[in-house]
RNA sequence: GCGGGCGUGGCGAAAUAGGCAGACGCGCCGGCUUUAGGUGCCGGUGAGGAAACUCGUGGGGGUUCGAGUCCCUCCGCCCGCACCA
């Protein structure tokens, strides 16, 4: 579709007066090529060696979050990689030392699926996508160091993974207990909490259900008070991502209760537990309690409900209903009497009872609470249902404790405390206090701090993954793998056939010798959870050929990650586990004192297209399949080939299933690589969401000849310029904007000055807008009465020099080309960035302002930071000013250097005044 | 419900530190070039008004000589979390 508009383009251009013609094909393709044979050529030396040859420099280590090897790169990716393509050519042209590396997140079930479908072993389907995604980026012209390219399935990368996890299990980190997962039973296969979503796994869309499996489990609570406390001092992370963080740990601080279980019915308590522990961060509403409550997965429940078949039906009912239903509120609660009485903590003389219920979370707290029906909602809806005392001990400010009750809202607010015995009286915050210090005089309860962070679980039932190298002895039991044995690689002969997880049918494989005692034992066959490989690969580009271990001492100067680039969606998962990773590496001297991976975050907004749908089958198109109506038919939209009417949906993010997606390769195909960055870069704002527009790219494209043209006028001015007729700058056109050669020098500092900064702060879209404007003054630079046409041409030859090296970044073929076409010298990439004359910035001239109370009435030309004696002398000159002011008085003037003359009246001369005169 | 973010022309957006709102672009309109134009170039483009001028940054209020920007309040949209005791 495309191809029609750029045959246009070409032949315009041929037509025309131009000389050469933009052809992104072949230019793009020569630059692509030479870099890369640069790189090749600059053999890689290991870290160590680096670190002795090389002077010492800034560094900078630009990171975008590796893709997976689905095959084909998508809008996403190219967002994503060339905002930080623009950061590293930046730094790279300021003299750091720059570190922008790529690789593969490339474990993972995409490719056992693509297994089961096509007969393709993982691995392979795994190689040839990284091989064509591979291309593909590298068409993009990313500036990336592709020697040090990793992919996470490799096992010269896993076997350091293994040795890692050797280290936690040997410091503790790691560990293997058998606990409720959530279960996917389409993936079959476990998932981590963070996986689940409204109930429904993160891939497969599959109602999880919770089963009791042995487990992997990275002891990420251990690190909770760091990963929380750390937050504070990640100063250039989104306030979104920390927040989110922060209410992920969830931290509560509140108090530990333990409950007498008294022998109250004929069952058979002997073998139970003294006591029940909740956790309440309300132990001031103790005295309101009138029930308790506990999970249907608390093993307290597990033991009764083996004598109890009432309770063993409601546990089985709960647990198949748990994840059922994924709004929480509309949940009716039920539960189920224990039976089981406790007595009060602080009132030897009431009993409550205690229920199984289905919303007291085994996740959270103790899995069992103390029930306040008066101060929170959840209680009151249980209460309420099951005809359970309501006992308000909590009284707002401003209410009667004779007639204050609850009807069927808890007040859950602060207050002055009734009915609460020693508690009476004090205020919310204080009786807090006092009931924690009582339970702990009487050794029934203390201060306590839960996390709802949960141990990370890291086994996955799964072939395509890194091996958990730990051997299962029948005598010696859980034994690890022998360092020497690592990497304990996949099989590769595996059947994908049934469903299931190959491993534990590759009989071969998993046969082996427990280290330990010599006899026979099998291999785990489970393997990691594929967010393992990703905690750690941004470390592993600092030294990726190193054998020995993961990464050098030496080579940890690239670390932190200066700025790390990618999609909100990682916000917890991810980054939290990355967070966590690392501090677990220091733990086991694999780092020596990095804590914080990632220095700076930017989280990318995302590529949104319209969406589009045949009228009557409801049926989702490609934009490509739609014809746009024009003129009057502008808002319609019809089935190119059928002609069926199509109906425009909002835009939304780009995805498969609505069809609204465009494809990279297409675009860099037509239009080419630096048109496609420059239409990326351009209007939106990085953080926020960019819509695509096929006429936005074609702006874009337009661009791209306009600066082809620039180029070739200016050479072309250039070598006219011996014989001194003025044919090589161009007359006097109609444009009613000419600037001087001085104004065109001015410009070109402020661009230089601003730009700058503007990359700094990624602010690439307000960048691109100055670069376009130093572009159209350029063009505006013209031979006036006091400036010859050498003089403007000297400039606009300087200024187009500079335009191309700051525009380098953003579009790095086209600028090349031009640069070696006006005869720069070497390449624009081993070019310095220019550095800006404030005395060239700065204005001579301004335009100020000149108000009457506050109103805008004229606006004056003046010398830059000139007096305020002449600026009002000036100001009251003014036409407008005199006719407005009339006969009012001046109360006072207001000046503000460069800016503004405001000239405050007793009465400026009103509509009124005005009307009464005539 | 809790937490975070956002609201500026027809559209994407600019606007140091409170000082000419709308830079830069898309679209649209007009002109020139063109056999032709979904090409290129030049110009115009917030609304109202003949003009002077008035009105305009989600609504209302406030601080100030002056508010898109600061404060209060209400409304709307987006995102995240959600039975967390």
């Amino acid at each position: 579709m495309q191809n029609y508009n750029n045959k246009n383009l070409k032949e315009n251009l041929n037509a025309g007066e131009c000389n050469t013609r933009y052809e992104h094909r072949v230019i793009e393709k020569k630059w692509q090529q030479r870099w890369l044979k640069e790189q090749a050529q600059q053999k890689h030396s290991s870290e160590v060696e680096q670190s002795e040859q090389k002077p010492k420099r800034k560094k900078k280590y630009i990171l975008e979050m590796f893709p997976y090897p689905s095959g084909n790169i998508h809008m996403g990716h190219v967002r994503n990689y060339t905002l930080g393509d623009v950061l590293a050519r930046f730094y790279r042209a300021n003299n750091f030392d720059v570190l922008h590396p790529m690789g593969w997140d490339a474990f993972g079930l995409p490719a056992e699926n693509a297994a089961l479908e096509h007969q393709e072993h993982p691995k392979t389907w795994t190689k040839n996508n990284i091989d064509a995604m591979r291309k593909q980026l590298q068409s993009m012209g990313l500036d990336i160091d592709w020697t040090r390219e990793i992919a996470t399935c490799n096992p010269k990368y896993y076997k350091h993974e293994q040795n890692m996890f050797l280290d936690l299990l040997e410091k503790g980190l790691a560990y293997r207990k058998k606990a409720w997962v959530n279960w996917d039973p389409s993936e079959n296969s476990v998932l981590a909490n963070e996986q689940v979503i409204d109930g429904k796994g993160w891939r497969s869309g599959a109602i999880v259900e919770k089963r009791k499996l042995a487990q992997w489990f990275f002891r990420i609570t251990q690190f909770a008070p760091q990963l929380l406390a750390a937050l504070d001092g990640l100063e250039k992370w989104p306030e979104k991502v920390k927040t989110m963080q922060r209410n992920w740990i969830g931290k509560s601080q509140g108090c530990l209760i333990r409950f007498n279980i008294k022998k109250q019915q004929s069952e058979k308590v002997e073998t139970l537990p003294k006591t029940l522990e909740v956790f309440s961060t309300r132990p001031d509403t103790i005295f309101g309690a009138t029930f308790c409550a506990m999970s249907p997965n608390h093993p307290l429940c597990e033991k009764l409900a083996e004598t109890n078949e009432e309770l063993a039906e409601y546990v089985k009912q709960a647990n198949s209903k748990a994840n059922a239903q994924n709004n929480a509120e509309d949940k009716e609660k039920s539960g189920v009497d224990s039976k089981i009485r406790l007595e009060h903590p602080l009132d030897k003389n009431t009993l409550l009872p205690l229920f199984v219920c289905d919303y007291v979370l085994m996740e959270y707290g103790t899995g069992a609470i103390f029930a306040c029906p008066a101060h929170d909602q959840r209680d009151l809806d249980f209460a309420r249902k099951y005809k359970l005392d309501v006992k308000p001990v909590v009284l707002p400010k401003g209410k009667d404790s004779t007639t204050f009750a609850i009807t069927d809202t808890a007040w859950v607010g602060d207050g002055t405390m009734i009915h609460s015995k020693f508690l009476d009286g004090l205020t919310t915050e204080k009786a807090i206090t006092r009931a924690i210090q009582k339970l702990q005089e009487n050794g029934l309860g203390e201060k306590k701090t839960t996390w709802r962070l949960r141990d990370w679980g890291v086994s996955r039932q799964r072939y395509w993954g890194c091996p958990i190298p730990v051997i299962h002895c029948k005598k010696c039991g859980v034994v690890p793998a022998p360092r020497e044995t690592l990497p304990i690689k996949l099989p590769q002969d595996v059947s994908f056939d049934k469903p299931g997880n190959p491993l534990e049918r590759a009989k071969e494989w998993r046969k082996t010798k427990c280290p330990s005692c010599k006899s026979e034992a099998e291999r785990d066959t489970d393997t990691f959870d594929t967010f393992v490989e990703s905690s750690w690969y941004f470390l592993r580009f600092c030294d990726p050929r190193n054998e020995k271990q993961a990464i050098a001492k030496q080579a940890q100067r690239w670390l932190p990650v200066d700025q790390y680039i990618g999609g909100v969606e990682h916000a917890i998962l991810h980054l939290l586990y990355a967070r966590f990773f690392t501090r677990a590496l220091v733990e086991c001297g694999h780092l020596t004192e990095i804590v914080e991976p990632f220095e700076g975050l930017f989280t990318q907004g995302m590529v949104c297209h319209a969406t589009y749908q045949d009228e009557k089958s409801k049926k989702f198109l490609f934009p490509h399949q739609v014809k746009h109506g024009r003129g009057a038919q502008k808002n319609t939209y019809t089935d190119k080939i059928t002609g069926a009417k199509v109906i425009r949906g909002r835009s939304e993010k780009m995805s498969k299933s609505k069809k609204n997606i465009v494809d990279p390769k297409s675009v860099i195909t037509n239009y080419g690589a630096d048109t496609a960055r420059m239409f990326m870069l351009s209007d939106s704002p990085p953080e926020r969401d960019l819509e695509w527009s096929g006429d936005g790219i074609k702006g874009a494209a337009k661009f791209m000849h306009r600066l082809w043209r620039i180029a070739e006028d200016i050479n072309k001015e250039k070598k006219t310029q011996g014989n001194k007729s003025k044919d090589g700058i161009q007359e006097n056109d109609e444009r009613t904007k000419i600037l001087s050669p001085n104004e065109l020098q001015r410009a070109t500092h402020q661009a230089i000055r601003d730009i700058t900064i503007d990359i700094e702060q990624l602010r690439f879209n307000r960048a691109i807008a100055k670069l376009r404007s130093l572009s159209n003054d350029i063009e505006d630079c013209q031979k006036t009465s006091i400036a010859t046409s050498t003089e403007v041409q000297k400039q606009r030859e300087v200024a187009f020099a500079c335009l191309l090296r700051l525009f380098n970044p953003f579009i790095p073929h086209i600028t090349e080309e031009l640069w070696q076409k006006i005869d720069g010298e070497n390449t624009l990439a081993e070019t310095t960035w220019p550095s800006f004359d404030e005395e060239k910035a700065s204005e001579q001239e301004v335009v100020l302002a000149v108000q009457i109370n506050g109103k805008m009435r004229a606006a004056m030309r003046l010398p830059a930071n000139c007096e305020q004696t002449i600026a009002e002398k000036k100001a009251l000159q003014q036409d407008n000013v005199q006719r407005n002011l009339g006969e009012a008085s001046i109360k006072k003037i207001i000046f503000v250097p460069n800016k503004i003359v405001n000239i405050i009246v007793e009465r400026e001369k009103t509509s009124e005044t005005a009307a009464k005169a005539s």
